[in-house]
DNA sequence: CTTCATCAAGGAAGCGCTTCCTCGGACAGT
DNA sequence: ACTGTCCGAGGAAGCGCTTCCTTGATGAAG
């Protein structure tokens, strides 16, 4: 750790006069100011904020007061229910849930000063559509880290994560369509470069090809509405006959039903459709979606006790924690 | 402030005892311990964690990374929309959002002194249906708060806050009902309590009154779908003549066009309907709804702004912005 | 040439807590 | 009675930074 008297002595100046040059205050020479300024870049220096704030009585931390019921309205998306476990875990330790953003169009280098100068003793992901970099850049960092969701393999770094039972949930799904007499059925997937879309397609290949069906069916889309539209329409222009399509989200879901009713097909009459996540999307759609359940809150909750074990034992190798998925039945199916 | 030293004076022990007991550790005799149990609680000594954190070298925050695309997924409710915008706002500063939860069960001393040691230096709270019982508590303490969403009058406290023009937008959802050619307009209100309701039912019931129409069709319920779908019955039992609706949240609608269509009802032949909100819902529902758009990023990143001015200069009163609402013309009126 | 402001810079104290190290006392073993 | 252990407790240093106060230097004013 570079402190500030490090970047004192590299500049030639006393810790004072690098205080004040930090901080920008105007009683400093701006030769001066300018050879600390290059020190600091050069070491690398990141005020410590404890420091700051002890030194201060101020702490540059302000909190967004999140109360229970404010969480369970937001009971929709995937994120929204992962963080509410999150939040309810992370309540009954004495740890501080801080909230960070990573901007899009922010470089990885950038984001891992950032983080680090959070001074944060490990961090939590919740992986979605588009994270496929994150893995990658946090397994530079040895802070202790854990993902909620599978990231993809093609990063080589003991990574830790808690998944739900994709491979289990989509085979469920393959089966009850199955079981409802579909022959021809399709799959519509997230990006392939994720670890979720890989684990579904694999349960769901696996059931069609135990019972010797085409397992051949499949769009890629983006877990988003829009995108199911379009996948919908796709698979529907390639394979006519389609009587069945798994569709990996409930976002994409919507957009699918809804190509499906403008092409003039009945869901589940003459499509039936099961979808993936169980959020209230489901069951405000007509019809009411067949879908996956997956236990995203406690997704959340064991997610911020693995981090809690891996901060305390970071040479215990990596936490990886599957839990259960289960159909729900409705009236797509 | 009260430090360990006080504590241990009170105690009449040192320092370094009072840490140990404080601590939990194990070498300091148990009546010691209990001596400074007793001063530490009687004192309500909080340990500092800025200096905590400067002497172990720890920091017991934990870093919850959201990508931008995250949030962009929650664009659902009225919550992760206004999260989003003070995620976003927070980002361009050097604070650090964290993330407190106030558990339903929790006593308003206990959290009070919960706050306090989290050393923020001011705090944002985001209204929802149950919060009536938060601007009080808040009140109390002399810490700077914004509210997002205007606080109920029965407190008597200058407090500051962030609102959306509640009064304009439901004009707005009235005179558009009334254009539609409707005469007899109800309204599903949310928690008569709440600061939001009481705006929004002035704005409804001045329009009509302006237009000379009958504006005592009120129904409370609690801005959730289930409610909204009990009072459409309500209103429907009390004015089976009703032409037209207003209902004071999307989520709202969702339950009460359940119920109108239940009854038979057409939506917007037999019965014009306008929401509140403008979140997904207002789209994926059938019909797509007619609703008056909250600029809720904007009310969540003003929020995050309006703070940083009260902490930088608390005695200038209180903040109260009112950012502009629109009405966004689909298919249920 | 002396006296005063003025300004940049450093010394040193201190923010509140933890923890290493030392020390005295109690107790057991010889 | 003497040495050796062990245990509980305190002194003091130190975490990394800010800031009050002092000092030396420079230039303007008398």
């Amino acid at each position: 750790m570079v402190t500030l008297d490090d970047v004192a002595r590299e500049a030639g100046v006393s810790r004072t006069t690098a205080s004040r040059a930090i901080n920008g205050k105007l009683t400093v020479h701006p030769e001066r100011s300018a050879a600390v300024q290059r020190a600091a870049e050069k070491l690398g220096f990141r005020p410590n904020p404890a420091a700051r704030s002890l030194a201060r009585g101020r702490h540059d931390s302000v909190a967004l007061i999140v109360s229970e019921t404010n969480i369970e309205g937001m009971t929709n998306s995937f994120f929204a229910m992962a963080l509410h476990g999150a939040i309810r875990e992370i309540a009954k330790t004495d740890q501080q849930l801080v909230m960070l953003l990573r901007a899009n169009d922010e470089s990885d280098e950038k984001f891992l000063r950032f983080l680090e100068a959070s001074h944060v003793d490990g961090a939590m992901v919740i992986l979605e559509a588009h994270n496929t970099e994150l893995p990658r850049l946090l397994a530079q960092s040895d802070l202790p880290v854990v993902f909620l969701g599978r990231p993809t393999e093609s990063v080589d770094a003991p990574l830790s994560y808690i998944d739900s039972d994709n491979v289990g949930g989509s085979t469920l799904a393959a089966e009850a369509l199955i079981a409802a007499g579909r022959r021809r059925i399709g799959v519509i997937t997230g990006p392939h470069g994720m670890g979720v879309s890989q684990d579904r397609l694999r349960g769901f290949q696996q059931a069609l090809d135990a019972h010797g069906l085409d397992s051949s069916l499949v769009a890629e889309s983006d877990f988003q509405t829009v995108g199911g539209a379009e996948a919908m329409g796709l698979l529907l222009d390639q394979h006519p006959d389609l009587d069945g399509v798994f569709v990996m989200s409930d976002l994409m879901a919507a957009g699918a039903v809804g190509t499906l009713k403008a092409r003039g097909r009945r869901v589940p009459e003459d499509v039936a459709l099961v979808s993936f996540d169980d959020t209230v999307i489901a069951t405000t759609l007509e019809p009411r979606l067949t879908t996956v359940r997956q236990p995203l809150e406690e997704l959340g909750a064991r997610m911020v006790t693995a981090l809690a074990e891996l901060i305390a034992a970071p040479a215990a190798g990596p936490i990886r924690d599957t839990l259960p998925t289960s159909l729900v039945r409705r009236d797509s199916v």
